[in-house]
DNA sequence: TAGCTCGTTGGACAA
DNA sequence: TTTGTCCAACGAGCT
């Protein structure tokens, strides 16, 4: 019997179009591997919606190795610094050749995958790492001087020159490595996920999803994504961040779909490249988070903005998080991202910027708190979600731009249809009514007045960060 | 090198 | 109701 290769699963758990498992098994009979690291996770705020979801992708993972035959296996390692010991220790048990996995770009996942390697060469054992979880891998979008991209347009034009679509074709499928093995018996069981409050159903686990969900959006609302992905209440946008996120689909297998259905997908505008210059935005805050360490350890991307003094308000705080700000659309918001995990990116530009803006509340706290609640986490795209929406960010976004939360609800849900869904309470408004309850009446009893006045609290904002850009 | 253009997603107000 | 202008400057990136 050969010498077996490990291949280490992260966030790439799926079998299609997997570079480290097929890389693995073009040298010999593998051994699948995953990490539970409870303490790291928990200390570094993912939820437990996002285990709860984590859990049913590997359990899915788990039977799709099983009928492939290939064995697989769960470690406890509580913290980042347990993986080299752990992944060794098995490494020694199975008398494995090598070590296969691809790479993650935040700080601390750098660290930690440099440290498995630092160990596995020590011993003698051979580690094979790749470019996965991005199209192009980072360090390889340049600008002309040679210094990464820091604003996103220049970054796409010199992506998209970049990208060769037939080289990203998705690699297809490991083949079978013998009989099929028993099905896990029981069923996993990551960190603490009995908090979860979003229902399993809502966010069904595994690659098969996500493809299910990729082909109904290519066949539904992608053509009009430009048009539609604004207005929550409208099935506008994809839903395959959580599954992006996780890794149960791979960019590659996305960008192939679309470029299928919509040949013309990279030229132009139309629903279909829009949804192509979502993927590059994934792209470019991954390249963000693997250029500037000073990102993961949770800096402002902008100096200037680094030290701007936020204020304290934790009753403002629970309010914002329980959905009970009296904004409408805030709240909505709020609640939807409590009841499912999710929240429309419409909805998540709004609650940022009333946070950050008309609350001047650190920009931390909301992401946070979003990577506590978010079925689709994921560090770089919400770190870059919330410094685009505090100013502190890559782009030249002004500080002035404040979206008017009741503004934003007349535009992108005239109706209030969405509104209505998540705030029961002011179902029986009218939809001209719906979007400003205090101006009519005194407002309905159950909910509360707003918490800050738009415009004054505007006003603050835009004087405060000018205040500190200037010094 | 120096000049030029541009920057995901907006709001308020005047005319 | 619609449209134009201002809100501030600045630095990224190209030529």
């Amino acid at each position: 019997m050969p010498s077996p290769q490990l291949v280490w699963f992260r966030q790439d758990l799926r079998l299609a179009d997997h570079r480290a498992l097929l890389a693995a098994q073009a040298a010999g009979p593998v051994h699948a591997v995953f990490l539970n690291a409870e303490a790291q996770w928990q200390r570094h705020g993912v939820g437990a919606n996002r285990l709860a979801f984590l859990e049913r992708c590997v359990q899915r993972l788990a039977e799709g190795l099983a009928a492939l035959g290939i064995p697989f296996t769960v470690l406890e390692a509580p913290r980042f610094l347990d993986a080299p010991s752990v992944l060794a220790a098995l490494a020694d048990r199975l008398g494995a050749e090598g070590l296969y996995f691809n790479n993650e770009y935040p700080l601390n996942e750098r660290r930690r995958d440099d440290a498995v390697e630092a160990a596995f060469r020590r011993a003698g054992r051979a580690v094979h790492r790749f470019t996965d979880s991005v199209i192009a891998a980072p360090g390889t979008v340049m600008t002309g001087q040679g210094a990464p991209y820091t604003v996103f347009t220049p970054f796409k034009r010199r992506w998209l020159a970049l990208l060769d679509p037939v080289a990203q074709r998705p690699l297809g499928t490991p083949r079978p490595q013998g009989a099929p093995l028993p099905p896990p018996t029981r069923a996993l069981q990551l960190a603490k996920t009995q908090g979860a409050a979003a229902p399993a159903g809502l966010w069904p686990g595994g690659e098969g999803e996500a493809q299910r969900r990729l082909d109904a959006f290519l066949a539904q609302a992608c053509a009009a994504y430009d048009a539609q992905r604004d207005f929550p209440a409208v099935t506008g946008t994809s839903t395959l961040s959580p599954y992006l996120a996780v890794g149960a689909l791979s960019p590659r297998q996305a960008l192939a779909a679309v470029l299928g259905a919509f040949p013309d997908a990279l030229e132009g505008a139309g629903g279909a490249a829009t949804w192509v210059s979502e993927l590059i935005w994934r792209e470019f805050y991954r390249h963000v988070v693997a250029t500037f360490d000073h990102v993961s350890r949770g800096e402002a991307f902008r100096p200037a903005f680094a030290d701007l003094p936020w204020r304290d308000d934790p009753e403002a705080l629970t309010a914002w998080k329980a959905g009970q700000t009296g904004l409408p659309l805030v709240d909505a918001g709020m609640r939807e991202l409590a009841a499912t995990g999710w929240m429309h990116n419409r909805v998540r530009m709004v609650v940022a910027m009333f946070l950050t803006k008309n609350l001047l509340m650190d920009w931390h706290l909301g992401e946070a708190h979003f990577l506590d609640q978010l079925v689709d986490g994921d560090f770089a795209a919400n770190n870059g979600g919330w410094q685009w929406s505090a100013a502190t960010g890559t782009d030249a976004a002004p500080y002035f731009r404040v979206f008017n939360p009741v503004t934003q609800s007349q535009r992108f849900d005239p109706e209030g249809h969405y509104l209505r869904k998540w705030l029961p309470e002011l179902a029986s408004l009218d939809a001209r009514a719906i979007h400003e309850p205090w101006r009519w009446a005194g407002g309905p009893r159950a909910y509360p007045r707003p918490l800050v006045d738009l415009k004054a609290s505007r006003a603050r904002a835009i004087a405060h960060f000018k205040a500190h850009a200037a010094g």
